[in-house]
DNA sequence: GTCTATACACCGATAGAC
DNA sequence: GTCTATCGGTGTATAGAC
């Protein structure tokens, strides 16, 4: 694996800036166009620079695509830690500022094989996390648990708040009232305001 | 907008192969791989017949994403004029088929211009397909109408179905029955058996 | 209708200078 | 740590032969 090339270290500035300027390449363009040279010169640099921290665009790409994995994470730690876990974690995921990332990400997935392996633990990390804060909160819903299970309905606010987030961005707003009033009376429904 | 260069005629079976070519290379490789010389290659022919039939690569993405949405419309209309349109709905948009490649124009749409107005266009025409179909099949349902609006359960049974198909796509499959059952649940509330 | 020939820009990656 | 120089490969697009 290691190439004979010398390599800069793992803590290295530039090398952070490096995985910014990916991500900020893959925002305004999209994965197609990320290329060295772009996400050198984002970063006020020439293009050989890439490779003097990362061995080959790929590992450059699944680097920032790691770190990108446990920064989600924790947002959605955060929010599944809040007194009205399902509420935070709606709000959280609504926002349209990741939606495009993500979407070019799942994209991603299809096709390279390193994006999907890890596109898949991160899955099941998420079901792991969600699993264990959301048990308890649903037990006093009155709804069937049989049915309403907690990872269901986690992923049914991810689903559609994802998709909401998507058009968000791209500008499509027709209908977004209506799916937040029916999201919005749900998440009352499994939880009420006052029980703490 | 025309070229001065010359071109072949619009109802060529070679620039449907091309067409066709450009949705195979999406699904295995992605929009990033797109190339006259993989679309022609896949097809049998040169690279250099892409431009005999369309004036920039850009020309023939754009026409091969609108025949796709209206095959997609078509697909919907029908759904919805089944016997029970929500579960007809629901298995045609489950597809995992079709789910990398939604995913693959959905990325695409964040950042090219022409893509992204026809992504939105077409959102609109879903949204009256929707809105005409479904409204009085839920009017006996019980369920709140100002809350649960025929768009708003479309759109949720749209997400999650996008995403479950998107997870299968990938390979993905933990939880999966547990949605399964919810929106089976919802669905049977939505459009009880006997009720035509 | 499809091909060969040609143009020029950009790509990832390496070796070695400073 | 960052640069210059250089490599072969691939990209879009055009002109013109067959």
């Amino acid at each position: 694996m290691a190439k004979k090339r010398r390599m800069g270290p793992e803590n290295a500035a530039t090398r952070i800036m490096l995985m910014d300027a990916v991500e900020a390449v893959m925002r305004g363009e999209g994965y197609a166009a990320l290329s060295a040279r772009k996400v050198a010169a984002h970063a006020g640099l020439k293009y050989q620079i890439v490779f003097y921290y990362f061995s080959t665009m790929d590992d450059l790409l699944l680097a920032t695509y790691r770190r990108r994995i446990e920064r989600v994470l924790e947002k959605i730690r955060r929010a599944l830690q809040a007194q009205r876990p399902l509420h935070a974690f709606w709000e959280a995921w609504r926002d349209p500022a990741d939606a495009a990332l993500s979407m070019e990400y799942m994209a991603l997935a299809n096709h390279n094989e390193t994006i999907r392996a890890e596109t898949i633990a991160f899955g099941e990390r998420i079901r792991r996390v969600k699993l264990g804060s959301l048990s308890d909160q649903l037990r006093r819903s009155g709804l069937d648990p049989h049915v309403f299970t907690p990872f269901a309905i986690a992923m049914a606010l991810e689903s559609v708040g994802g998709i909401l987030g998507f058009e968000d961005a791209l500008g499509i707003s027709g209908g977004h009232r209506e799916i937040e009033r029916i999201v919005k009376w749900c998440l009352e429904r499994l939880e009420p305001d006052g029980a703490v």
